[in-house]
RNA sequence: GGGGGCGUAGCUCAGUUGGUUAGAGCGUCGGCCUGUCACGCCGAAGGUCGCGGGUUCGAGUCCCGUCGCUCCCGCCA
């Protein structure tokens, strides 16, 4: 027999009752009786309970036996006598009778229960992950995430990608987040950074004419952390293609996350084809370029309603800028003062002044005949208010009828005509919300998609249990940075921009508003209002790519300086290509259904960067300092005194 | 770097208007218990109420500062 185990802790069944086994694992939970003892045996593949009484040998040692100790167990393997099997375990119709107990490893008393469902402390978590990894669910979300690694690599093989590595020790680059660096010994003074990502490798891969690439890279940035962001290191299918337009990558990729989705979902459907929005439009239609689909609400521009109006305020605004807009954010079924109250608090709360609404309360009074003359026999959104009057009016509630009475402070400046006219734009009806933000759409967008998140949470309307991806497409190339009083690039410098070549190279760097108006061949993937992925079609020309720079202020040494390799490569023989980067552990975050990136990796830092079980980052002693030619210069403790 | 929330037993949390000796459940330890699987019953240990200062006859409770955790902003394609 093995010297530790016959069979693993998953395996016994009703089919092997009579065998001699040998069983090895963790003591998940005891359960004494005095006289019978019961213990939960658990290892990576499951629960069998192990059994001893007065009559085993081994009685007197399972009495000493404390929770997470590591023991081998020989016995038997018997059925449970009727009645008592477990259906909850796979293992539930059998235990094994215990002969004899070798303890493997002890535990001393536990800072974290493995057992059981209770809620522990981040810190204690981290630091003593090893425990907390013994855990269900934590185990198991680690698996899944394996597996989904597998089925991600098998589906991008299947499509005719190779997997590559690319260096970890490379240079630092001047865009993008801030890098970790590592000193050299060999050239004092010299530092090697990790790579935010391999952006450059694998474009230079394509470039040596491997056609179609794929890794799953590590990552590493030196920024501060969010529950969707690893502080420190995270991991992305990266992908790259030679010869492609941004169709060809869709239509690779899309079948990719599609297929893994649908594989690890549950269940939960997932969109069949990712609609396609551009940046422009997501902003106005959901104040985001992340925006969750599952979210049914969608914002209107409501300008020309409020020009001019009884509503001096929102009149006002349009009144004294060209750019100032008036967005609508529809609530369904927000219809009541309370729920609007709420709203305006909660927008105070964001820093807000406040969060102007109308809604539409359902009223039993007599029918105003100017009222229902705005009532529009063909419009389908009017359809339950108009049944709603005939039913009163055969129910022979004469004079009666419910009427939609828009309610608050705008509508009655805003008068009857210019609501209605509002409420048939947005398609709401009796019992509906509506809430506006005013000035110019670029102080308010972040806001008003915050507004419709929270609207679409406190009234239910978000469908969970699905997966609702989308593409953003067509974003700026360029912005205007308002401290620096320049042009910047929007994303990515090395995204090829969506104008004709010849056009672009025409442009003139002091046109800034044309400048601002371009799009790059620029594209995210947005999955239940979570960034997956971000790629471009890249800018494989130098010509291009130095006429790129110049417009965001850079002049040709500086691009040779920061970028020089890429630009020498692009100049002998670049396949047009592009590619993107889905994030892997955002991947595994949705599929696992958590909403913290910390439950989906192994081993993760805290949100200050440290890895609390290693101790990391840490000191180092002043030779290796000294053969790095490094001196540390720490901030100077504040005197407070 | 900035803002919000939180900080009471190992853990989750309660603690009244500022008032006697700070509680419960879980966990741990001990005892009892022959069919449990969140076993049950009895008992015990376990507290600088994050830390420092202030107000007060009296502070877990009020005020100020500070530290830690967390979420967000900045930052991050």
């Amino acid at each position: 027999m093995h010297r530790y185990r016959s069979h693993t802790c998953g395996a016994l069944r009703a089919g092997d009752i009579g065998l001699n086994v040998r069983l090895s694992g963790w003591c998940h939970r005891v359960r004494d009786h005095g006289g019978v003892l019961f213990i939960d045996l658990r290892d990576h593949y499951g629960l069998t309970q192990v059994v001893a009484d007065p009559d085993s040998p081994a009685f007197d040692v399972a009495g000493t036996l404390r929770a997470e100790w590591v023991v081998r167990i020989d016995g038997k393997v018997r059925p449970r006598p009727e009645g008592t099997e477990n259906p909850d375990l796979p293992t539930g119709a059998v235990e094994v009778y215990i002969r004899e107990i070798e303890v493997l490893g002890r535990a001393a008393e536990l800072p974290l229960p493995v057992f059981g469902e209770q809620e522990y402390p981040e810190e204690t978590r981290l630091k003593y992950r090893f425990l907390d990894l013994r855990r269900e669910r934590l185990h198991q979300n680690i698996m899944k995430r394996g597996a989904i690694i597998d089925s991600l690599r098998r589906r991008m093989k299947e499509q005719g990608f190779f997997e590559f590595q690319t260096p970890i020790l490379t240079a630092s680059s001047p865009e993008g987040a801030r890098d970790y660096l590592v000193p050299s010994r060999l050239h004092p003074g010299k530092f090697y950074a990790l790579p935010q990502a391999p952006q450059q490798f694998k474009q230079l891969i394509m470039i040596s004419g491997f056609d179609r690439y794929f890794q799953i890279a590590p990552c590493f940035r030196d920024e501060d952390a969010r529950a969707d962001r690893s502080p420190g290191e995270f991991y992305q299918l990266d992908i790259e293609m030679s010869f492609v337009t941004q169709d060809d990558v869709f239509a690779a990729v899309e079948p990719v996350l599609r297929g893994v989705f649908e594989e690890f979902s549950g269940g939960k459907p997932v969109t069949k084809d990712f609609p396609r929005i551009p940046y422009g439009e997501a902003i106005q239609r959901y104040g985001t370029d992340k925006p969750d689909l599952r979210n049914p609400i969608v914002m209107q521009d409501v300008s020309e309603i409020f020009r001019g109006s009884g509503f001096k305020v929102f009149a006002n605004i349009l009144a004294n800028s060209a750019k100032a807009a008036v967005w609508a954010i529809p609530a369904p079924r927000g219809g009541s003062r309370a729920f609007c109250d709420r709203m305006n608090s909660w927008a105070q709360g964001e820093g807000q002044p406040g969060l102007g609404y109308i809604f539409w309360r359902e009223d039993e009074q007599a029918w105003p005949g100017d009222f229902q003359a705005t009532l529009d026999p063909s419009d389908q959104n009017q359809k339950d208010l108009r049944d709603r009057v005939d039913k009163l009016a055969k129910e022979g509630r004469v004079g009666q009828a419910i009427r939609a009475l828009a309610a608050g402070p705008i509508a009655n400046n805003l008068g009857p005509k210019r609501t209605e006219a509002l409420r048939a734009q947005l398609g709401l009806k009796a019992g509906d919300a509506v809430f506006f933000v005013a000035s110019e759409p670029a102080t308010f967008v972040k806001f008003a998609g915050a507004a419709r998140t929270k609207i679409g949470e406190e009234l239910g309307l978000i469908a969970k249990d699905r997966f609702e991806f989308c593409w953003i497409v067509d974003f700026p190339m360029y912005e205007w940075n308002e401290e620096e009083k320049k042009i910047d690039f929007s994303h990515n410098p090395f995204s090829m921009p969506n104008l004709p070549p010849e056009d672009f190279l025409a442009l003139d760097p002091a046109h800034r508003e044309k400048i601002l108006t371009l799009r790059a061949v620029q594209y995210d993937i947005v999955c239940n209002g979570v960034e997956l992925s971000s790629g471009a079609i890249r800018n494989h020309r130098p010509d291009v790519m130095k006429k790129a720079f110049a417009i965001a202020g850079y002049d040709e040494a500086v691009l040779e300086r920061k970028f020089g390799g890429m630009l020498h490569a692009l100049a002998l023989g670049a396949p047009p290509h592009g590619g993107l980067a889905p994030g892997i552990d955002r991947i595994v975050m949705l599929l696992c259904g958590e909403d913290n990136l910390r439950e989906v990796v192994l081993f993760p830092m805290n949100q200050r960067a440290e890895d609390l079980m290693m101790g990391a980052p840490s000191e180092v002693t002043p030779r290796q300092l000294r053969e790095l030619h490094i001196r540390p210069s720490r901030p100077e403790q504040r005197d407070l005194s």
